[in-house]
DNA sequence: AGCCTATACCTATAACTAATAGGTAATATA
DNA sequence: TATATTACCTATTAGTTATAGGTATAGGCT
């Protein structure tokens, strides 16, 4: 039971994530609250759909990560490789595309 | 192998069978067609994709059918229940969230 | 001291569903 | 006659989000 496949919510991790590490360095934690906050607390992506996204990612090249030693709490900061970058293009070209012909369809009505 | 999970489709077949048949009824295959053209050919769904969407509507109560007759070939005509109405109202509060929310995390750049 | 909340990390499992790749059959078209 | 188009269909795969857990430290409150 319980909402495992929420409508409009795939791809949209990797797309947060990848911007939002692109434009700064974050750790884990630190992230589940800017994704909150960037979309204006439009979208909540839970610790356990954020860790497993920056594992992910980092596996295929397109973070690198860094532990941060001198902190009080054991944080690991990462951030988008230039390969993370070439792909979050692709995806906001794929975001594009999709929302775009969405809101044609949407907006037949006026048509 | 192969693109099985594409970046933001999930619940767009959904929403666009039903907004469609919301308008007019209509088959299948020229749903398929439809779907083509009312996005600007931006988002293609096979027949693959197309009926089992509607036989799970269906199912579900959200379309209504009937067969056509006195044509050629056999039709099946769909469209969209009232509860399928309600359904639809659901969704597109949801994908104005959801794309509201990127968009917000998207624009920060200007912000 | 004891308790709770917040911070900060993590994993296993389930659930769902879009896409692919097939398949059937009749009718136009070249 | 051969091919493309119309019109329907299903089985399977693949991928990934969400949930529900779990660990451990630090700080605040009673």
């Amino acid at each position: 039971m319980s909402k495992t496949n929420p409508p409009f919510m795939s791809g949209v991790p990797e797309l947060l994530v990848l911007r939002l590490l692109s434009q700064q360095e974050m750790y884990g934690y630190e992230l589940v609250r800017a994704i909150r906050h960037s979309t204006l607390e439009s979208i909540s992506l839970a610790e356990g759909v954020v860790y497993p996204t920056l594992h992910s990612l980092e596996s295929r090249g397109l973070l690198r990560s860094r532990e941060a030693s001198n902190s009080v709490r054991p944080r690991v900061y990462y951030k988008t490789t230039a390969r993370g970058k070439r792909r979050l293009k692709e995806l906001l070209q794929d975001w594009d595309r999709v929302s775009g012909g969405i809101n044609a369809a949407l907006g037949e009505l006026y048509a």
